[in-house]
RNA sequence: GCCCGGGUGGCGGAAUUGGUAGACGCGCUGGACUCAAAAUCCAGUGUCCCUUAAAGACGUGCGGGUUCGAUUCCCGCCCCGGGUACCA
């Protein structure tokens, strides 16, 4: 009998279908393991080969992980709302909600084929109204809490008004956009609308005005992580900088958090590693200037109070509200030309002019706090008003854009750091982060560490200032203008948002028939009916943006038809965090930090049982395309071969295409022919389905490009060999490989095998389908091993030693590299099982058994089938992982590799228990060992157990 | 610029508390079976020298070092990939 993978894998798709086989439900007999995939926006394009690399990784581990004992949860769903649908809406008209159910089914389709352990029956969908009743919900815990940040933790906001109602703002230490200072009288005194506006300024999810990344063509504000220099990730489109009234996350709260809790994680240094950049601590100190014959003092903040010696003047960002405070009736003219022409650049001028140096002087000198000396106070784009202060102490001696700065402009120089290297501040700026300090009174000969320390503690004592930390991160904007997303559960009254009542959620997103913001510019939801009001007041029209409903999700899926809660008590309890997510590296900056915020949020309040949502992260690399590529002459001459390219053509056929316009297709090789002439040619992309182990099936290329029709192909014996190049995949580059197709010809376990066989799971690497073929070939000899009498036959003999040693060594490797998420090499391990059992005729089922289930990971189907034939009634997913015993793998002797001075000369048959003496004597008396040892004394021999025995000789 | 990761046959990749480099697969070459093809099975396959074999020399980006022994450790470079950037 024959492996029928398409018999089988249906047989058994459906089998699990509809006994419910990878149900799971909460069970305290069992130790629970949770194993999470990032779930898929479910794009019109579907699913190509590389997309369920992550998916089939994490199955194969749930699986194993539920052959281990553990009762595994292992779900998936849709991240539905988002961008592309709205776009598509726009153009055709097509309401999202529909284009977005025909897209999951697709999905769920094409996933079901490949035979994953998940529970459908926990799906969720942040469409719909079931889950955004949570996010929803969320946002309201969110709208009602502040940061203590002396408590290091989330509270309600009623505890800040009690506050302020006793004792004012005062020893008030929490998050905020600025620092507010008020009493109790005050803030009795204060009106609804006052005291809300107060409030907001300390709301986790608050109302501001800032400066926001604008899309025009969008027509929506971006979050920071979906911009990448000054263009819209996704589409290219520019982005401007605009005051808007937006709705923030106040995600810098959880700063130090966020950064802390990377240590207690398992995730890949890297992947850790973009995450502390991008929240970026810098430990530095707040240093207040006094303005010479002003009130004003302007602070700044600086990671190198050691150099304060070394400042000759200040710099402020344009959008600094001391910009103009301080800009003398002399300079105003100059200043005002210069602040207008900064408010026009954009981010991406910004970005891209760097090295262009621009400045005013205000007309203000400040007081150096140290030196006593003035110092002008100028301003300039390169500092940037959203971090620090938005105001330096310029110190051109030691920072290359101050040094800059200062030579475009005359200002002195002064060095204050001497590294012992002798160099010339005044030529090049010394950024020294180690020596000892120079002109710089008090501080002189320390070293850079010390200097900081003391000049801290004299701003502290002088109260001029203080240490302080600062973080990159920025809060997180939250609204967008557009209508295929999750409604904020917000009103106004007089202005300001009030949340509504939780009774009243989920408030669902109305439908309507045109996409694009209303004629007055409001956004979509301007124009739904009856959606405008709540009792009597007007509704938020902004959306939440795609990270909302993706943010926790994975508590989703513990409870997910819970109508009570985000997620009920006893699921939470059982459930407990993610141990293992699997997704694309990608997400670093923008999903993995808001989840981390969110959860951290959730577990303040008690809605999460801990910081961190997911114990252990995997990122799954890319798979790359494999581009075919056949060669079009454009002209032709007499010449030399071009052997670079490897297009070989003869002189009649370049001539021929020359004369008559006739459109020619070389082959990679050409044809043998005598004369060859040397063409320039382009390449075309050819669909990579068309093309098999690199040959061009040419009639269906005639087929899918018409104009090629009547091409002349310059073919090599008949045949037509394509180019190739490793490229991303996609669909402009014809190089997509549907998973569809491969499991029609190959099946669904040879896909998910060969997938894992490809590489490590963590490095992107091409797809190239000509391999596939091994794997396929080990299932079918593994099926072999069952049927080499043709009908399914499995002996009851006793296995020889050797038939154990391969089973106990192939349990061993596999369940090794399981714990190491070695795939790849596992499936090689089980190559060499299935090769060394066929050697052996080995049909015996103490032996067949055991890898039945040691392999049901990888390929189910197979397994399945297998398992059902060798009597056992039920899944092979009830079976127990099979132990492997040591006694097996254990030899007494080892033929050891010999080396005389590290050169391997002989193998040599020694037992274990061998002492070093005994060893030398068996090297002595071997014949081979002879001639190395002729003439020579033995100065030592080193045995390194079961591995290698290596002589030293004088 | 800064930070992180990586460089091993024709290709994807194995192997590192320092111990037979190239597992496994693809591809290629030869053979068996076949009228033939496909499929399958068997053998070979880092480079050089060589009719072949034995033996040998070289070989993990480059140049040094430590060691009986280095793909692995140390120092100095080169190249590739990713992240990030007037963040003071």
């Amino acid at each position: 009998m024959e492996y029928h993978f398409k018999e089988i894998e249906q047989k058994w798709q459906r089998y699990w279908q509809e006994n419910d086989t990878y149900r799971v439900e909460i069970n305290h007999d069992k130790p629970k393991y949770y194993v999470l995939d990032m779930f898929p926006y479910p794009s019109g394009a579907g699913l190509h080969a590389g997309h369920p690399l992550g998916y089939i990784a994490s199955d194969i581990y749930a699986r194993y992980k539920t052959l281990k004992g553990f009762n595994v949860l292992h779900p998936m769903g849709y991240d539905a709302y988002g961008l592309p649908a709205e776009q598509y809406a726009i153009r055709t008209g097509q309401h999202p909600a529909i284009t977005t159910a025909r897209n999951i089914e697709r999905y769920r389709e094409q996933m079901d084929k490949i035979g994953f352990s998940f529970d459908w029956s926990r799906e969720v969908r942040t469409c719909e109204p079931a889950y955004y009743k949570w996010t929803q919900w969320t946002f309201i815990q969110l709208f009602n809490s502040y940061y203590a940040r002396d408590e290091q933790r989330a509270r309600p906001v009623e505890e800040l008004e009690r506050r302020f109602a006793t004792s004012g703002s005062s020893g008030l230490d929490a998050a905020c956009t600025v620092e507010l200072a008020f009493t109790a009288e005050e803030w009795k005194a204060k009106t609804w609308r006052e005291r809300q506006e107060v409030l907001m300024n300390y709301r986790l999810a608050y109302l501001s005005d800032t400066l926001v990344n604008w899309c025009p063509l969008l027509g929506t504000v971006l979050a920071n992580d979906e911009v990448r220099e000054g263009l819209s990730l996704r589409e290219g489109y520019p982005v401007v900088q605009k005051k808007m009234r937006q709705w923030l996350l106040r995600v810098s709260a959880y700063a130090g958090r966020l950064l802390d809790g990377l240590e207690t994680l398992e995730w890949s240094e890297s992947l850790k590693e973009v995450q502390r950049n991008w929240i970026g601590r810098s430990r530095g100190a707040d240093i207040l200037f006094e303005i010479a014959g002003r009130e004003e003092r302007v602070e700044i903040f600086t990671t190198r109070p050691d150099t304060i010696f070394g400042v000759t003047f200040m710099v402020l960002a344009p959008e600094s509200p001391y910009a103009s405070l301080l800009t003398t009736a002399e300079e105003a003219a100059n200043v005002r030309e210069y602040l207008a022409y900064a408010a026009k650049r954009t981010e991406r001028e910004r970005q891209t002019e760097v090295k262009r140096v621009t400045g005013v002087f205000t007309g203000s000198l400040a007081i150096n706090p140290f030196t006593g000396e003035s110092i002008p106070v100028w301003i300039s784009e390169y500092v940037l008003s959203g971090y620090g202060t938005g105001a330096i102490m310029a110190v051109p001696g030691h920072d290359a854009r101050d040094h800059a700065f200062a030579r475009h402009f005359g200002l002195p120089i002064v060095q204050v750091i001497d590294d012992g290297e002798g160099r010339d501040v005044q030529e090049a700026s010394l950024d020294a982060k180690s020596g000892r300090l120079v002109n710089s009174g008090f501080l002189d000969g320390q070293p850079v560490t010390e200097a900081i320390r003391r000049v801290i503690d004299e701003v502290e004592r002088r109260g001029i200032g203080k240490g302080k930390v600062n973080y990159r991160l920025r809060d997180a904007i939250f609204s967008r203008q557009r209508y295929w997303g999750e409604p904020f559960p917000v009103y106004y009254k007089e202005g300001m948002p009030c949340p509504l009542d939780e009774s009243l959620l989920p408030l669902e997103l109305p439908a309507i028939d045109t996409f694009l913001p209303t004629e007055t510019g409001e956004p979509p939801l301007g124009r739904a009916r009856g959606w405008t009001t709540v009792e009597g007041y007007p509704l938020e029209l902004n959306t939440m943006p795609g990270f909302a409903g993706s943010s926790a999700y994975y508590l989703r899926y513990m409870d997910p038809r819970n109508d009570e809660a985000l997620v009920g008590d006893e699921a939470l309890e059982y459930w407990d965090s993610v141990d293992l997510y699997v997704g694309g590296a990608e997400h670093a900056t923008g999903h993995l930090i808001y989840s981390r915020f969110w959860n951290m949020f959730l577990h303040d309040t008690g809605r999460a049982r801990r910081p961190e949502p997911f114990r252990k992260l995997i990122n799954q690399g890319m798979i790359q395309g494999r581009s075919s590529f056949a060669y079009r002459l454009l002209t032709s001459a007499d010449g030399e071969q071009w052997e670079a390219t490897r297009v070989y053509v003869s002189r009649e056929i370049a001539r021929e295409a020359e004369q008559r316009g006739v459109e020619v297709l070389s082959s990679r090789l050409g044809e043998e022919l005598a004369g060859v002439a040397a063409v320039s040619f382009q390449e075309i992309h050819v669909d990579v389905n068309l093309v098999k182990n690199d040959l061009l099936d040419m009639e269906g290329f005639k087929q899918w490009m018409p104009e090629y029709a009547g091409a002349r192909f310059v073919t090599d014996n008949g045949k037509y060999a394509c180019g190739h190049g490793i490229e991303k995949m996609s669909k402009s580059l014809f190089n997509v490989v549907n998973p569809d197709t491969v499991i029609e010809e190959y099946g669904a376990d040879t896909l998910r095998m060969y997938e894992m066989f490809l590489g490590p799971l963590e490095a992107s690497k091409p797809w190239d389908t000509r391999g596939i073929d091994g794997v396929f070939k080990f299932l079918r000899k593994f099926w072999r091993l069952f049927h080499a009498e043709g009908d399914f036959h499995a002996s009851d003999a006793a296995p020889t030693r050797a038939e154990m040693e391969t089973l106990h060594k192939t349990l061993k490797k596999v369940e090794q590299d399981m714990e190491n998420f070695s795939f790849n090499t596992s499936v090689a391990a089980f190559m060499i099982c299935a090769n060394e059992l066929t050697a052996a005729r080995c049909d015996k089922r103490a032996v067949l058994e055991p890898l039945v289930v040691a392999l049901s990971p990888f390929a189910p189907h197979v397994a399945e089938e297998l398992w059902q034939k060798l009597g056992h009634a039920g899944s092979v997913t009830r079976a127990t992982f099979p132990l492997w015993d040591e006694k097996y793998l254990v030899k007494e002797e080892f033929e050891y590799p010999v080396s005389f001075n590290g050169k391997v000369r002989f193998k040599l048959l020694a037992a274990l228990s061998a002492t070093p003496a005994e060893i030398e004597e068996r090297v002595k008396a071997a014949p081979a060992a002879t001639r190395w040892l002729e003439g020579k004394t033995i100065k030592k021999v080193i045995v390194v157990p079961g591995k290698m025995i290596n002589v030293v000789s004088a």
